[in-house]
DNA sequence: CATGGGATTGACT
DNA sequence: GTCAATCCCATGC
């Protein structure tokens, strides 16, 4: 796997969650294809950045091309790609993966759902799921995305982007009408709830 | 120092 | 559809 640039990932952030569908994540032997991102800036409410730097936002504020990796609900970690020059607080959430390599190991680390075993459409179908199936945790945060444990970058052969559909982020109090999730157009690998939106 | 909310998930009705 | 689990951190006293 080829990783990106970092400016790649120096750019407007609508621009680098579009960019990233058809990307591929690793880690720790399994990798998959993104699916589905959101973005968030520091210039509205639902992004962590919006408060200004504090011990917890440092990272949305450093240089582009580091992981942001932080807890919620207490329970899960959700990882972020930041973005844009240093000095601006602003990430790309990857919310799912299309499994592509250690389907098996993935489903280990998800464990059994109600006595039952993880179909390939659950490993990665969401952001807590999928960073618990990559074994991505809260030690990553700030790793370099190019160089760390955590790589995104473009697969060998990796095939033209697919389409992209965008609509409203999912989970989120503040700023709920800006459509700042994407997903690959027709992918069963996304999270619910599943887009019926129209081409974007 | 105490408190409350959150970019979620899985189990259960 | 509803609800609890569980922890980091921002905020306020």
């Amino acid at each position: 796997m080829k990783a990106l640039a970092p400016d790649f990932y120096e750019r407007p952030v609508l621009e680098v969650a579009r960019a990233l569908i058809g990307c591929m994540l690793e880690h720790d032997g399994c990798a998959g294809v993104i699916v589905e991102t959101e973005a968030y800036h520091e210039s509205e409410p639902a992004c962590h950045a919006f408060i200004g730097i504090t011990a917890r936002t440092q990272t949305l504020f450093g240089p582009a091309g580091r992981a942001y990796v932080y807890r919620s609900y207490g329970i899960h970690a959700l990882f972020n790609a930041v973005c844009e020059p240093a000095g601006i607080g602003a990430a790309v959430l990857i919310r799912a993966l299309e499994p592509i390599a250690g389907l098996e190991l993935m489903r280990r680390r998800r464990g059994r759902l109600g006595g039952r075993v993880a179909s390939d459409y659950e490993l990665c179908s969401g952001p807590g799921k999928l960073t618990q199936a990559l074994g991505i945790s809260l030690q990553h945060n700030g790793e370099d995305l190019g160089r760390g444990a955590v790589r995104l970058g473009v697969a060998p052969g990796q095939p033209a982007a697919a389409r992209v559909i965008a609509g409203p982020r999912i989970g989120i109090t503040h700023a709920v009408e800006l459509p700042w999730r994407f997903c690959a157009a027709g992918s069963r690998y996304v999270s619910r709830p599943r887009p019926p939106w129209p081409p974007a």
